[in-house]
DNA sequence: AGTTGTGAACTGATTCACAGCC
DNA sequence: GGCTGTGAATCAGTTCACAACT
């Protein structure tokens, strides 16, 4: 697999939906597909998912197309989802419960391993199939399961120090649901999600943007 | 508040964050800001800053700042976030549950007002404190209750369904979480977010990007 | 002295256009 | 004829550097 040298954020982005759209494009018994017909599908031109894969070689036939089969096996090596990743989620409330339970994870081969949380009366109740786990149980629980991944779904004030126990502990990426600034030291990696941050983005464009056949403004 | 003829999307998220951050200033009893400590905050440089809300108008004093009060009252109207949003949930299953007991939303001026399910078995059941509706009353319940953004928090085969009826209802903005490319007409908004994407793309940074000390590689 | 506001320079991403191959 | 792969051109977004102001 050709190495990464500089991918821009926004062509792993799309590789993302680029896979996605070709296990949808084989669930319906496409062989083959082009540049088009998968930029349709995602927003993007032809061109753009050209030069997005072009980041990584060249997998596709002149005058004919790509294979989805096979681009399918290159997408998922490309994003490493070829191989199955431990997750652990910390935070036992409305999120994190959602999230241990969400399929979708399980049908990318993302395995949550272990759910956490510090209240002690959540502690070893059930979540989805598992029982809640302490924090002091983490670095243990990390090794033992090879967990590399971990999902931070507790209140923003706790949010950096579970963060700072996580890559402690040796968990290398992080996605964070809470509405705050996560930071992690260099080889560590975090994303965050914040859905409040996106409501207000949609109301922003929602508000000023094309008002399209209102009779105000 | 100066029109936003053309602001690009990366500067509303930012807006947003700016937003967060300043509440958090408040919070902490700050009276003034500057660029520099804002950018640093949620990881930006303050001439980025400065340029952001350059967009929008002349919101500082030279030598002096940013007031914080100020700063927050104006940014909260070009978001549109200074008035109450009325939200529908569509989709009573985990993530939706979670979604319409999150105290996040109500604390940013989301106001969750009705949640939706064509499942007819949790038709009625409880959702945080709400009764599940059927998705024959969504019509009139937009109308009835000011509804202009829906959440689609349903399975990706009815998510673009689901949003036809939002728009067809009158709801504006959608901010969708199944994983599926939702297309709706000119005039109305959706934000998608998707976590399994988010995990994808987290597992290729760590997969291939900065081995910190690791022998490998 | 300190900090904003902003044109100019730069960097990076997207689109264009077409040669190369099937 | 059709579609990929890619250099060149365009476009957008970010950083720089400094004049303007308190």
């Amino acid at each position: 697999m050709a190495e990464p040298s500089h991918v821009p954020r926004a062509v792993i982005q799309r590789i993302s939906f680029y896979l996605r759209q070709l296990e949808q494009l084989r669930h319906e018994g496409a062989d083959t597909t082009s540049s088009a017909q998968l930029g349709e599908a995602i927003g993007a031109s032809g061109a753009q998912v050209r030069k997005d894969l072009a980041c990584f070689g060249h997998f596709g036939r002149r005058g004919v197309g790509y294979e989805v089969d096979r681009l399918i096996r290159i997408l998922r090596a490309i994003l490493a989802v070829d191989r199955e990743w431990h997750v652990a989620v910390v935070g036992a409330g409305n999120i994190g419960r959602a999230l241990s339970t969400h399929r979708v994870f399980y049908e990318r081969g993302f395995r949550i391993v272990a759910v956490f949380d510090n209240d002690a009366r959540k502690e070893g109740s059930a979540c989805g199939s598992f029982k809640v786990r302490p924090m002091w149980d983490l670095d243990r629980a990390v090794r033992e399961l090879g967990i590399s991944v971990g999902i931070i779904a507790v209140p923003p004030h706790s949010a950096q120090q579970v963060a700072d126990q996580l890559v402690a502990a040796g968990v290398r990426g992080l996605l964070n649901f809470a509405p705050v600034r996560v930071r992690v030291p260099d080889g560590f990696e975090v994303r965050s999600v914040d859905f409040a941050a996106e409501l207000q983005q949609l109301a922003f464009h929602v508000a000023h943007l094309h008002n399209h056949d209102g009779p105000n403004e």
